[in-house]
DNA sequence: CTGAAAGCGCTTACAG
DNA sequence: CTGAAAGCGCTTACAG
């Protein structure tokens, strides 16, 4: 099918016996143009349902109104609050957002970058694909269009980036278990190569240091691929230990849940002997018992903020300054690490 | 930031010393080119990384490559699986998806369909808004733009319509409780003027009329709001009946759960007294326990089917036959309804 | 206050 | 095999 009844200006124009420059005036509200010339032009616009041609009109102005959006996985719950901002936050400026997935791969990453031009969005927002060695093609890429990296970032890009305070986030989770009395508190971490890992990781030290708790080597423990699997195995290495922690932080929610499958099935008392926090503030979170307390990311911030950002760069004409803006998240205190004197409902 | 070090066919020809056109036609591998002169223009193409203006294309061609998607809510699991097949696809087939919500809002979603068109998709798929009463802004777009509907649909459009086979479904679920010996089998669905849950109702009868099973009015509730805290409220209901079910089919995982949660608090056996099945496969219905048997929904089959019909409009002049498809789903077995033999995995 | 004309970057029928 | 020219629908400096 293709597409019909496409009135034009021109169409317009002769219909009303005016010119198609007075027309396209008068629709744009041009001051030069009288009154009862608008009000006619406005009046017929309407009646055929004029829709001016988008691209004839991004071909002059060289701009589309779209922002183009790369993120690792669609199919993410976190993803889709970041992009439901995202998204927001673009309708709101009158932008559309074009989405597309790098299935956390490279190679597809640089082509999208490749095709988000040939589409001719005004802007790009890019989430890395996890590994994401070489980062020349988004250099070059941002040569020619604005760039903002969001989420999952790289200090190896000079741009600006939206991202969750984790460091802040670990801190206060962690903080709040020692003041709910802890004083052993074990990590569950990955292994390597993972800014945000290493970030919650800073904030643990930083919160231990702060309240000059001892730094046991026997509770920080690593994963290489973090999941529930894993939170089970080494909730099963700290409940072995002579000394046992008194508490859990797992970096990520899936990880916390694990933990609290194996102390539960050990009748451990949740927060009693052991209380546990995780991080994402995930449906699942909710579904486990106890409930596990966690770190909620207000994705819909981040997604907000970046095309913000990424907006100020577009219409702004002056050099740019580059800055990474941190978000804060939300400490959401559950049944895994406190006790409500209230009964607690299922 | 202007988009910047933007080359044109005018440079590069310049440059080659060639007419537009024989670079134009180079570029797009005419017959009538030599391939002396192909791989000279190519080359230098290459090099200063020549980009065609999709305005200046789409502006001729009057095609953008940009499929409108407009769904209720993205940030909700299934939906992301519904747009990662609709993105996948469209990829495949060099479109670009732009996505918007409606936030199940029908004065949102009129707008939406407007500015969509104002972007100048070359088609729209839309899962309609909830309660969305009147068409007629759809109807009218029709007329500009092929338009399919997915996932949410209403017969009073008349237009390709690509949904799950719901009563199919729910008959598929209901005969696999006959199968593991049930035979009062009690359902949970919504009070109204729900499309989806009237279909999962007709395979539930369906599968008892098969099977020559009692139809009990007592064993059939209903809620307005269907949700875990109803499934609850419902499941009390059921077991305090002097003829109890021997299963509950909750056509939502949320309900589903909600059941679950009454019976292991009252320490009923299921499945061996009361199986449960749910309907949507949600991450949360592995994490309860039992886990709950429910029904897969391939939205990723989804979405890419209803790309693909949409293709065929806009790609197809002659006569369009709409029509309806309706997306086999996975029925998935776990411990809510049948206990295999090997111990149960945590 | 209004109109004629140029031009955005491309493709393609027409001419050679 | 290659080029000159028209035209897609719009905006806007220029002229009146």
């Amino acid at each position: 099918m293709v597409k019909k009844n496409i009135i034009t200006l021109k169409i317009v124009a002769k219909a009303l016996g005016l010119s198609i420059s007075t027309v396209s005036r008068a629709l744009n509200n041009h001051p030069d143009i009288s009154n009862q010339t608008k009000e006619k032009v406005s009046a017929f616009a309407n009646k055929v349902n004029y829709v001016p041609n988008v691209f004839a009109r991004g071909f002059r102005a060289h701009k589309s109104n779209i922002i183009g959006v790369i993120v690792p996985n669609i199919d993410h719950h976190f993803t889709s609050t970041l992009l439901k901002g995202v998204i927001r936050e673009a309708e709101i400026n009158g932008y559309k957002v074009i989405i597309s997935e790098s299935v956390n791969n490279e190679q597809k990453q640089t082509e999208l970058l490749q095709t988000m031009n040939q589409f001719g969005v005004d802007g790009i927002l890019l989430s890395l694909a996890k590994n994401t060695k070489n980062v020349d093609h988004i250099l070059k890429m941002m040569n020619h269009i604005p760039l903002v990296l969001f989420d999952k970032v790289s200090t190896k890009v000079p741009c600006t980036q939206v991202i969750i305070d984790d460091e802040d986030a670990a801190f206060r989770a962690v903080e709040h278990l020692i003041n709910t009395g802890k004083r052993r508190i074990a990590i569950i971490k990955e292994t390597v190569n993972s800014f945000i890992s290493e970030k919650r990781y800073l904030g643990y030290l930083k919160a231990l240091k702060k309240y000059d708790l001892e730094i046991d080597e026997n509770l920080i423990l690593s994963t290489e691929d973090i999941c529930m699997e894993e939170g089970k195995k080494l909730a099963n290495v700290l409940i072995s230990l002579k000394n046992r922690p008194d508490a859990i932080f797992a970096i990520t929610d899936e990880a916390g849940i694990g933990v609290i499958k194996t102390l539960n099935k050990n009748k451990i008392k949740i927060p009693d002997e052991i209380a546990v926090v995780g991080f994402c503030n995930s449906v699942n979170s909710t579904i486990i018992k106890p409930k596990l307390t966690t770190i909620d990311q207000p994705g819909n911030k981040i997604g907000e903020t970046a095309l913000k950002y990424l907006l100020r760069e577009i219409n702004n004409e002056d050099e740019i300054n580059h800055k990474t803006v941190e978000i804060k998240t939300n400490l959401i205190v559950r049944n895994s690490s406190f006790k409500s004197l209230k009964k607690n409902k299922v």
